[in-house]
DNA sequence: CAGAATCCCAGAAGATACTG
DNA sequence: CAGTATCTTCTGGGATTCTG
């Protein structure tokens, strides 16, 4: 790698991948919508029991700010809603998996 | 993916992860360890300008304490440090390098 | 040089209740 | 169902000072 792109004195690209994922929850959504493809709120809620309602609506709409996922309202009655990755968050299908991955291989080793 | 590997009800293998390198600057460590192999305390605020070198002390210190990077100390006057990638911290490099990677290609597109 | 100790506060996040 | 609003609690992290 050529050194100019080493460039971290006023943030690195981790730093940057950072800001858009680092959030407590961030990830585990992507990760979920990766796997679910599309989700409704509730289900999110399910999969990830430990976030709160408040929190993951909180994640959500940030996502969302940053073009990371997209949110498909259904006017029904009761209201419907889906959320899937835009073809920008589905970029960070790799850097998912791989914590996936990792994760697993972690866990093997502390069990 | 065989869909018994996709249990995240009581934390999925992305938790995991997290665990270890969620801290606000724990990746960005690890990926200057990556590139620099070998880094000093004063060495490693430079390249981190806006950690404070307490946040950099404490991160250091649970990285250690997580096996991911090791520390070796020179009993020299002044004192000297060094820190190092454990063999299980090198296991990360893929993933923070594909945090590199995201990062340098969302930068291209907001530039 | 490489940290540790102490003090302090904004903001993160929980609990609970409410709503289109 | 899919959130929002409000209140409260607690903790992450800055600023500063001290030390081997």
């Amino acid at each position: 790698m050529p050194h100019h792109i080493y460039n971290c004195a006023e943030g690195c690209p981790v730093e940057s991948t950072l800001q858009i994922i680092s959030g407590k929850w961030k990830s585990v959504i992507i990760y979920h919508l990766i796997k679910e493809k599309n989700c409704r709120f509730n289900e999110l809620q399910k999969l990830m029991p430990n976030c709160s309602r408040r929190m993951l609506s909180l994640q959500l709409k940030e996502l969302e700010n940053d073009q990371i996922i997209a949110k498909t309202i259904f006017p029904t009655v009761p209201p419907k809603t889906s959320y899937q990755l835009t073809s920008l968050g589905k970029t960070l299908t790799p850097l998912i998996l791989e914590m996936e991955k990792w994760g697993n291989k972690y866990n093997q080793l502390h069990e």
